[in-house]
DNA sequence: GTAGGGTGTGGACCATGGCCCACAGTCAAG
DNA sequence: CTTGACTGTGGGCCATGGTCCACACCCTAC
């Protein structure tokens, strides 16, 4: 393995992160500027280089299966924040996951409303 | 009418043809840079002011219900430019229509999908 | 002739989720 | 000691559908 060596507790530089999950280093740094993922520090001769660990993994599946629930970085970010404030008890996260789900229940209906209309233009165009 | 003189057959400047059908001029300039629009020139000492008549109307009309069906600016655009080569046939209108319904269809699969893994998320953490 | 409307052009900016590039420092192997 | 692979920073770019702004010109009414 290229750089991994100096596995303190299985930390990695941003390379082997973004294997690690199958993501790339730029997806990686975005995620962290944005604050869904807690880098660590490793000096470099006068720099640093980010460090991630197994939580940072996990907090990285984490945020994949929100984004295929329909949720934005921001909402994960908000959400995260809000843990971290001690606020994020079980039913503000239900409450969220309502939201969310109206959300997508009312795009799917703006969906079918277009499909419907297409559908009536195609089986006229049709006949 | 603040400037609607000169009415060379229900010709009008960009923000009389913008309250027409209800957008704004930065839209209807949008739309024509696009090619969406095509919009006369009238002299104006020594520049042009671009005019709209009432075929521009029936486009932009017509341009709001092809978004309200899902099709992109782009789409619509290169359906024009089909158009005015004279390719859009009734088949081809069709294949394009029937195209979109597709991908509406998975954008409803793949928003139902989402919503099916929520709920079977909000019921867990509900009990 | 001046104010107050109209207009065009060119550009920056918004959110969304990144990709890509250059430049420069770091580090290990040869 | 050089080569190659890695890293960070800072910036530009993509599509989507516009909004907003400044600057300059035009025209009409007063």
């Amino acid at each position: 393995m290229a750089h991994s060596q100096g596995d303190d507790a299985g930390e990695m530089l941003i390379g082997d992160f973004a294997r690690a999950v199958g993501s790339t280093k730029d997806t990686v740094r975005f995620y962290t500027r944005l604050g869904l993922l807690k880098a660590g520090e490793r000096a470099a001769g006068q720099r640093h280089y980010a460090v991630y660990d197994q939580d940072q993994i996990d907090r990285f599946v984490f945020i994949e299966q929100c984004k295929a629930l329909g949720f934005t970085l921001q909402e994960i970010g908000s959400a995260f924040r809000e843990h971290e404030a001690g606020t994020l008890t079980a039913l503000r996260q239900q409450e969220i996951m309502e939201a969310k789900l109206r959300s997508i229940e009312e795009r799917i209906a703006n969906l079918r409303e277009a499909e419907r209309k297409l559908r009536a233009k195609v089986e006229r165009s049709g006949e």
